[in-house]
DNA sequence: CGATCTACCTGATGGC
DNA sequence: TGCCATCAGGTAGATC
């Protein structure tokens, strides 16, 4: 599933790939993708116009366009931006296509249909996009520090994961990043947030940099689903540096055979950690 | 404020 | 072989 990492590769692979050529043809297919505003209005938002960007900000592709507009693009959970020659055949679930001039197609294909493409105009971001602003801070694109992770712990009585995953809080961790970045701070997932020590604080900021990057670098995480690839559809390769996520059973990487990975149920969702070395 | 639940949607998988 | 239940999880919104 895409969070902050798989974003930022596809936001990469705009900046190469589709930054600068303009857009000649849209088809939206299913309306669902386009539900905040309307088949006709992506349509004639994108058509005749090219990308002069491509920004990030959490899990939130936002791209401005020469036209002064700006494209949100939001994957969820199933959602992929692919690139691939003209004429091709497109994947089932392709719910908008955009013709690009030099011959080849972006498409945006989901078979969920959680995820949204959005034409809007930035000076009125906070009707359009009202979700944009309230956002926490990007933990790469906005510098946050320890002491900036401090801030959002302090005084929190939720658990510290109920906080990662919250965008309010921290914009682009989703499950499976969360739960590397507890394991890698040593930090059990349902830890008071407000009774973290500095020490730990700190060591929580640092896991969630240094992993949020090897996973960029890694090219993302693609799980057996295959439900992330990258705009040219090259699967990720963090997927195999996973301490915990998915992993239920095996030995801890850290602790060996002392311990094994264990899966709980957090808030609807599975969530994987060490009992001895997460506290 | 927060905890919990539901809705949204499809495909893959497992049990029988 | 089919059928049904379950799971996957990002986000908003309702409810208590």
């Amino acid at each position: 599933m895409p969070e902050l990492p798989e974003v930022e590769v596809v936001r990469r692979g705009l900046v190469t790939h589709v930054v600068g050529r303009r857009i000649t043809r849209v088809d939206v297919g299913r309306e669902r993708t386009v539900r905040r505003t309307s088949r006709q209005a992506v349509i004639d938002g994108l058509t005749g116009h090219t990308l002069t960007g491509a920004g990030r900000r959490g899990k939130y592709l936002i791209c401005p366009l020469d036209s002064g507009d700006a494209v949100m693009i939001h994957l969820r959970m199933s959602g992929q931006l692919r690139l691939a020659p003209a004429g091709s055949a497109r994947p089932a679930h392709t719910h908008v296509a955009m013709s690009l001039s030099g011959g080849e197609e972006l498409r945006f294909v989901d078979p969920r249909t959680f995820g949204e493409v959005v034409v809007f105009d930035p000076a009125r971001a906070d009707l359009e996009v009202p979700e944009l602003a309230r956002l926490g801070p990007d933990p790469l694109e906005d510098g946050l520090t320890a002491a900036g992770l401090q801030a959002v712990m302090a005084g929190r009585a939720r658990p510290v994961k109920a906080l990662l995953l919250d965008q309010h809080a921290v914009a682009g961790l989703g499950n499976i990043y969360s739960d590397e970045v507890l394991h890698a701070a040593r930090l059990r997932f349902d830890r008071p947030a407000g009774s973290l020590q500095p020490r730990q604080v700190a060591d929580l900021h640092h896991a969630i940099v240094e992993i949020l990057n090897a996973a960029i670098e890694a090219g993302g995480s693609t799980l057996a689903d295959a439900q992330y690839v990258g705009l040219s559809g090259q699967p990720g390769r963090y997927q195999h540096q996973h301490q915990v996520y998915g992993r239920e059973g095996a030995p801890c990487p850290r602790c060996g055979p002392r311990s094994s990975v264990t899966r709980a149920r957090y808030g609807g969702r599975s969530t994987f950690f060490c009992p001895r070395c997460q506290r």
